[in-house]
DNA sequence: TATAGGATTTAC
DNA sequence: TAAATCCTATAG
């Protein structure tokens, strides 16, 4: 049994062409799959990944590259398994991997993980349930754009895989319009209790595994 | 050069 | 329900 115990890090870091691959098949195997940061200070800081969200490429209206290869884009046309960091908000950086062939722009973005043991953001915060708040709690930001993934300071290890998986809406995208923003592109561990939206609030997805909750709020 | 809006979080 | 806050894309 090649067992991985929660929150130990695996020797090997998953290599580039893990990622060679379509984003919403990448982003279903990132799931358990441990994130590791080695912080400026030293400190290594790491979580179980429990969400994530495919963003399939140029035809996907959702996707930062419909827009077009720009400065901002020019990195998700570029070879898979390289970082994709950018500022949201004005407040929050948010963490990508870049997937797929070259010169098609794809991208995974990883939405919440499970704080390994002993991992704390510099702030002492200790939460990963948002794509904000995961980078905050590893110090990961803009400096590491276009940073490969198969080497310190940042890298992804195989994990314990979830149990079960649902497929849902993406959460954010409803300027895409309805095609794109209600495709079940969001993936979560459904076991987790780290996720970013409640699952009972994640309504008009599909589940893979049946099990939708018809009590979710109305947003009156 | 000016302006609108966003793959979010937090507080009132 | 709205503010915070800044970078990107688009229009002029």
């Amino acid at each position: 049994m090649n067992g991985v115990l929660e929150g130990e890090i695996a020797p090997t870091p998953l290599p580039l062409d893990f990622y060679a691959r379509p984003a919403e098949v990448v982003a279903r195997a990132l799931l358990g799959a441990s994130l590791r940061l080695v912080g400026h200070d030293g400190v290594v800081r790491s979580g179980r990944i429990v969400e994530t969200e495919a963003y399939v490429g140029a035809h996907d209206r959702a996707c930062h590259a419909a827009k077009g290869r720009t400065q901002r884009t020019d990195i998700m046309f570029g070879p898979a398994g390289r970082a994709y960091v950018y500022l949201v908000y004005g407040l929050h950086e948010l963490f990508n991997v870049v997937t797929g062939a070259e010169g098609d722009p794809q991208a995974v973005l990883v939405r919440a993980l499970e704080p390994a043991p002993g991992t704390r953001g510099t702030d002492g915060s200790a939460r990963g349930d948002g794509p904000g708040r995961l980078t905050r709690l590893l110090g990961i930001d803009r400096r590491l754009l276009g940073a490969r993934l198969d080497a310190p300071p940042l890298t992804l290890h195989p994990g314990r895989p979830p149990e079960r998986i649902l497929a849902l809406k993406r959460i954010g995208v409803e300027y895409a319009g309805p095609e794109w923003a209600d495709a079940p592109l969001r993936f979560v561990d459904a076991d987790s209790a780290q996720l970013s939206v409640s699952l009972a609030r994640s309504g008009s997805g599909y589940s893979s595994r049946g099990r939708r909750d018809p009590s979710r709020t109305p947003s009156t």
